[in-house]
DNA sequence: TCAGTACCGTACCGTACGTTACGGCAATCT
DNA sequence: AGATTGCCGTAACGTACGGTACGGTACTGA
């Protein structure tokens, strides 16, 4: 119990740290279907010690999604010298962030374990990697959205609204076909192309210069 | 093994169907966590009927994948008087078929188990999946966009990222959350409107009428 | 030096579940 | 009628794996 406290303060001992990075290293590998005995063996750990540290195996796939969403937290950015040249880069420097992200394979297989975990579950994964996947990507991109539209550059009724397009934009079908297992490769150039095409999209359905489009009705 | 050859005919018993169902209704209730007891209670047969019939667990689940996936097919569009009008209501209606489906119970306790299961897979149901759902969405889709493209009503060069864009703008972020346990409840004037708004944003993008978006560069 | 702590390695236990085997019953065929 | 088939219900088997117990070792602190 004392245990789970822990896990959210981030007391994580340096061992334990490692036990958790090698129980992504086999979640990467062969999923969900990681056994303990497979991660004591892999991090040379005893599995007396993965129950005292975790108390189950639920508490061990908890404490590893949390170990990895704790590593990736977001850049803030400065609201300083704004205009329509940083807006337009910091989205397109956001969708680039956000499709390696979701391409990559921690995060493929993060998803997949919570996904197949999702509503039957005490410690529930579905809403660990939900609030730490498109809902921590929302809370980050809102604030420069609204600051665009503070300075005249965007037009939206709904920052939700706005967010969620943006979202459909960059993400497409590219998530769900990952994991399902199509074997989709995304280079670095691909997502460089993908982020500058959402992007432009994005500002022609809600950039200031453009009428064409009435994306809230 | 002629098992896998009956199903793949679709050879399969009213009594088999019944089965199938009784899978499908144990999926969405319990997830992966059906067994082959349960399966056996629920739907009144021998387990010795039920490894008869699919083999074994992955083939009852690759049967029931199946099963659903034949129950959906989609319907075919008339190419005759084609005009702004019907294209716009084919995007529309397109939208809200595909709103509908990947937010019914059944879609989403589908593909959780597909995803949970892709790649470790000697059926591999996350292909089976991918090819009834996005693929077959834009197998189903492209020959709209291609006929709104013949008659000047549309414009792009690749007509697969056409269809990601539209996919995008349709799915957002809806699908990954359903997966991941998000209670996001879709009323059918949600879907309606969001339907209506994603048909916009294409057009506003692909449509003829505007140049202020070059979507393919 | 000796108690206490932390942890590794391994052996062990209980159970759930996939899979198989078998007895019985109803229907169909000869 | 007797044989064959198809299937239900249940019992039984084997195993994988979650969880626990325990002996052994290194370190720490008195």
């Amino acid at each position: 119990m004392q245990l789970a406290v822990e896990v959210n303060e981030s007391a994580l001992t340096e061992r334990q740290k490692d036990v958790l990075d090698a129980a992504l290293a086999l979640l990467v590998e062969a999923g969900d279907t990681l056994t303990m005995t497979s991660v004591a063996r892999r991090a040379s750990c005893s599995k007396e010690s993965l129950y005292k540290w975790f108390g189950d195996r639920d508490g061990l796939l908890t404490a590893t999604v949390q170990w990895q969403a704790s590593k990736v937290r977001g850049v803030p950015l400065d609201p300083e010298a704004f205009g329509v040249a940083s807006l337009t880069s910091g989205l397109q420097r956001f969708a680039s962030d956000w499709l390696h992200v979701i391409s990559g394979n921690i995060s493929v297989a993060l998803n997949r374990v919570a996904v197949g975990h999702a509503g039957s579950d005490k410690h529930d994964l579905g809403a660990i990697v939900l609030e730490n996947g498109p809902f921590a990507m929302a809370r980050r991109l809102k604030p420069l959205l609204e600051l665009g539209r503070d300075r005249d550059l965007l037009h939206f009724e709904e920052t939700d609204e706005a967010f969620r397009t943006f979202f459909g934009l960059v993400v497409r079908d590219v998530q769900i076909r990952l994991l399902l297992g199509d074997r989709l490769e995304l280079t670095d150039a691909t997502i460089e192309r993908d982020s500058i095409r959402a992007t432009q999209q994005f500002l022609a359905l809600y950039g200031a210069q453009t009428k064409a489009a009435e994306g809230g009705h």
